[in-house]
DNA sequence: TGCCAGGCCCTCTTTAGGGCCTT
């Protein structure tokens, strides 16, 4: 993969191309010693999904009895997976410098911060959160947890949940239903990246007067 | 059995508290 360094990560990261990835970990914080099991990823260009990236990885020790009811991943299928390491060297070369989505990002990010750390590698890309922005152009949703906007968007899916691939493919199609909602309810044209980082950081109350001025 | 974190947001706020969301 070709990675290239620019002096304005959002500005001058290639606008059409995100990678979505969704962490399935050990636990909810790598401060406290938790530790990714799988990571999945979709690459998307100009609206499509053209790469998947997924893989299990062995923490190094057993998994809670909870995380493996919540995830389906068991100790078993752990056991003969590679170690985090050598799958996220892997991972760090799918991603290069590509701007990165996931929801609830700031979980996500701790994480692949975290285990980057570990083999002493780093990306440029910047996050953003499918959750934020949802929040903001989806007021009317019952909640904003991703199995909740999948059908509030009726955006279909194989009923695979809590999956790092199938979860990173239901973020990106919500972020594709986003993408599309503001072309058609603000007359947005070409809403990109930076665009979308921007209304996670609007308030609640003047998103629609922020969207109108954008359109 | 129930809790363990962290960032963001909202409001009965700002010298704060509590809910949401992720595993």
């Amino acid at each position: 993969m070709i990675k290239l360094s620019y002096s304005n990560p959002i500005l001058c990261r290639p606008a059409d191309t995100v990678i979505v990835l969704d962490f399935e970990t050990t636990g909810l914080s790598p401060t406290q010693g938790d530790r990714a099991i799988e990571i999945g990823a979709v690459m998307l260009k100009d609206g499509k999904v053209v790469d998947r990236f997924q893989q299990l990885m062995n923490p190094g020790f057993r998994i809670s009895g909870f995380i493996e009811s919540y995830t389906g991943i068991s100790n078993a299928m752990l056991a003969d997976a590679p170690s985090c390491e050598e799958v996220m060297a892997q991972f760090a070369d799918f991603i290069g410098d590509y701007n990165l989505v996931a929801h609830n990002a700031s979980f996500d990010q701790r994480f692949l911060d975290a285990e980057l750390k570990r083999i002493n590698c780093h990306y440029l890309g910047q996050f953003a959160c499918s959750m934020l922005i949802a929040r903001r152009l989806y007021q009317a949703a019952p909640n904003h947890k991703l199995g909740s906007l999948v059908s509030y968007k009726n955006i279909q899916h194989d009923g695979v949940f809590h999956r790092a691939l199938a979860d990173s493919e239901m973020t990106a199609s919500l972020w594709l239903a986003m993408l599309e909602d503001l072309q058609q309810d603000y007359q947005l044209h070409s809403p990109d990246f930076g665009l979308l980082q921007s209304i996670a950081k609007q308030t609640k109350a003047n998103i629609n007067q922020y969207l109108q001025r954008q359109g």
